[in-house]
DNA sequence: GCCGTTTAGTTGAGCCTTCAATCATCGCGG
DNA sequence: CCGCGATGATTGAAGGCTCAACTAAACGGC
């Protein structure tokens, strides 16, 4: 069966380079600074963020790769990597032997701390700066349509 | 000097976090397919898309890097890969004996071609397919903004 | 024409991600 | 309570990206 690609029209074309070129620039900008400025890329970031909002500052390493975003396998190798960082310690999981739970160290606590202005900053700068507030409420709908449309399928 | 964090508010947070997942799963979606389906990642597809559109299916490797949105690092290993695979050939430039042209080849086209249409499906599918008129027409914007923002500083 | 600076591009080391394979444990149907 | 598919997590290899260092050629002033 033969089926017609159905090829984007020129605007599309337009708003799909822009975003392409954007959220790269973005992206690239911010893992940068982040590298520079806290000695971390930004995925490792997003996890210890995510570990330091978690109650009791820990989550089931399943939890916390859905959470970040990320693969099982890259959380793997992140923890490992943040562990001899001594930023997180892995601990048993007491109700399935088979978990494993990712506990953010004060140590991590402090980095993190420390970063957080920084990066935050970089995100307004970057971001939230060169939007008016009604596009700021756009892309906020665009996202969590998105989010939901990708995640769901 | 101190300087206070202008922290982001509650809005603009669940915003950064939206677009933070939206964008990382849609570029990992089709980076996924592009890789399964025409065996290179989407940094690569891009490259060989900037060369078939330039003038000759050529273009010097600082120009190829602005287009495709690449440090000059990278080209130079994502094009040594690309050669090896057939796909670009390197010439030397005329005009510049420091210089380097980066030509699309015939075999490269071909694979390019091929690869095109299901990934521009892809597009469809997981970005166009999920957004209202209205919203294709805000992400233009944004992504203009955002893109000039970025690129201009 | 010469020298210092800028520009073009490459290279290698180190790090991150992906993919597929693997291992252990869990939980359910019979 | 046993077997087996599903789940939780790790591992190693292969490949891509970044950073800094480097080579070579062009440019600009004098």
């Amino acid at each position: 069966m033969v089926v017609m690609t159905r090829w984007l029209n020129p605007d599309e074309q337009r708003t799909w380079r822009a975003f392409l070129t954007a959220s790269r620039a973005l992206m690239d900008t911010l893992d940068r600074e982040l590298q520079r400025d806290a000695g971390m890329p930004h995925a490792y970031y997003e996890i210890l963020v995510r570990l330091s909002e978690a109650p009791g500052r820990q989550l089931r390493m399943s939890d916390l790769a859905e959470a970040a975003g990320s693969s099982r396998s890259r959380l793997s190798h992140a923890v490992a990597r943040l562990e001899t960082a001594g930023w997180v310690r892995r601990e048993e999981c007491p109700t399935d032997r088979r978990g494993q739970v990712a506990v953010l160290t004060d140590d991590g606590f402090a980095t993190l701390a420390a970063a957080a202005p920084g990066h935050v900053e970089g995100v307004r700068r970057h971001l939230f700066d060169a939007l008016s507030p009604a596009q700021i409420d756009q892309l906020r709908g665009i996202s969590e349509t998105l989010a939901e449309h990708l995640t769901g399928s």
